[in-house]
DNA sequence: GTCAATCATGAATTCATTTCATCCGTGGGG
DNA sequence: CCCCACGGATGAAATGAATTCATGATTGAC
């Protein structure tokens, strides 16, 4: 509803020659022409039907009312390029957002990334971590999809659990999606024999609930139709909203987790945490490198999705160390 | 020595397209299309490589920095409309700026301008008056002509007395320039005769001096040449520099001015000031308006021209009153 | 289920902006 | 004191940015 601005290109080359006095060097500020400037600053004059500058021999000076209302045009135009500042500081070159789901950020990146940081000192990496992805949706349904590429919009690059399957984005498998208990050295050592898969019916199965989300049947289902048994309890024990959280109370020696050992090479590197048995099952989602066509082009972003998948790959090598 | 801002046209559609929450809307409110405002909102996007908005299915949503960077936004194009505003309620259409020196502006303008308020109570008139043009200038310089220039730039319609020649200005003869010896009837009753111009040596003479400004000679000079008479001290008296100071002297009986009847036909035609001399001189500068081009297209300064002309005529058909 | 509403998209078009070439007048250096 | 280089004005031509048009896709609403 506000009222109709005249052409914003001659306000702008009115404003850059009140303030320099001069039109050539408001051409030259501006990457135009004399001519240009000349021409805009007629063209604004005629329509507000007002002189804004006397035409002197090589000069030009301002008229009452230019003068009177330039303070508000250089603050109209300073407020604008303060808003598209924040805009590019925030895109600066040099500056890097990645998102990431809480468990991987916490249980996979954080660890790495100080790499990262001694690598390339010069780029500020933020990282931001959010869990609407995580709030109760039906799996794979429309809500979750688009909390994934909303959120993909929002930052240069984000690592999540998912199917992979984000059109418009670009997209890179970064780990693929293994399950395999995991529980405490402690909980192995005194707990209930712990040698075959039958012997997990004795132990409290904890439960990390993406399975559920993202696969239709938890993780602990996955893992024991594979390993060709059946838990008359299965879901039964403590249920997680986040790996992480399940991870933590295996640490605690509370139970057995099933879930992605790539979240816990540095605990299985120091063995405090450990895979009891050998059995590791891939299920057809993964954690994924989800990037928007705009953010994709950074070469930031690629240099530091390069480096990521090197991590992962190397993770894949040699798997439950942090190298 | 501003950072480059990008195209103002796209951030002026994204600003409203963020307000309205719908490119559609913006659309209207710009008077393009709504194929436009899709473009150029991804033209920014483009140029400043961040999503702006998150599309939804036929609706779209801020991003998180845009939404950020929003308030700024709107400051910025509200101080500029702010700016543009300012002029423009400088040269609404009912508002008009009159200029006129000091004493055409007490002594005639003002005195007759109520009627013109009656007459179109719709329009806005202000009356701006200074004395850039009286200060000490040699006759016909630059300086005077360009100072008349100038001010006309300012207002829509400049009453000032000059030569008339100012080129690229829309220019009328106000008055012409009469001069005539005026003084208080008590002066003419109680001080020494005054019969014939001769009489003038034994009176103390006022001097307005513009006629020292505008035509090389004094108006008493002029006047006393054309009577045909020499005056032994024709410099002597007090001087002013402004026509109503020296009629002001004149009204307070303290001498003899030459000066425009025009100026005083109120006090003319009430009798407390008097022509003791049929003999007006005329002078070839006189009073003019000046209109800059600009403010010549505007309807309001048509009808008060036509108006002040007619005053004027109505002045010299019938001198001595006001009507 | 169908319709209407909203946004996306790409080619074509319009027209705003800029440049080019030239002119003007003078202020200041030689 | 003279002249020329400088800053601005100007009009036609060229450029390219902004807009429209035509169409498609998708879905929310009735």
């Amino acid at each position: 509803m506000p009222a109709s601005l005249p052409p914003l290109t001659a306000l702008r080359a009115f404003e850059a020659t009140a303030r320099h006095l001069s039109m050539k060097k408001a051409a030259n500020e501006l990457n135009v022409t004399a001519a240009a400037i000349s021409h805009q600053i007629q063209f604004l004059e005629e329509q507000l039907g007002v002189r804004l500058f006397h035409r002197r021999n090589r000069r030009i000076e301002l008229t009452e009312l230019a003068q009177s209302c330039l303070p508000m045009l250089r603050d109209g135009f300073e407020q604008l390029r303060q808003a598209v500042d924040h805009i590019r500081n925030q895109r600066a070159a040099d500056v890097l957002t990645v998102g990431a789901s809480p468990s991987l950020a916490s249980r996979w990146l954080m660890p790495r990334l100080h790499r990262f940081v001694l690598l390339h000192p010069e780029i500020d990496v933020r990282v931001s971590t959010q869990m609407r992805q995580f709030t109760r949706l039906p799996s794979g349904s429309r809500g979750d999809f688009e909390s994934v590429i909303q959120w993909a919009d929002e930052v240069d690059l984000l690592a999540v659990f998912g199917n992979g399957h984000y059109p418009g984005m670009q997209i890179d498998q970064l780990l693929p999606l293994e399950i395999t208990p995991l529980c405490s050295p402690a909980l192995l050592a005194a707990g209930p024999r712990l040698k075959k898969p039958t012997d997990l019916t004795a132990h409290t199965l904890l439960h990390d609930d993406r399975g559920m989300l993202y696969e239709g049947r938890s993780f602990w289902e996955r893992w024991l139709d594979a390993a060709g048994i059946r838990h008359p309890a299965v879901a039964s024990g403590p249920h997680f909203t986040h790996s992480v959280l399940a991870i933590e109370a295996a640490l605690a020696g509370l139970g057995i987790v099933a879930t992605t050992p790539a979240l816990v090479s540095g605990e299985l590197a120091r063995g405090t945490l450990v895979a009891p048995f050998a059995l590791r099952v891939a299920l057809p989602s993964g954690y994924f490198l989800v990037s928007n066509p705009l953010a994709a082009r950074r070469s930031v972003v690629g240099v530091f999705r390069a480096w990521l998948l090197d991590e992962a790959r190397q993770e894949h090598a040699a798997p439950g160390s942090i190298a």
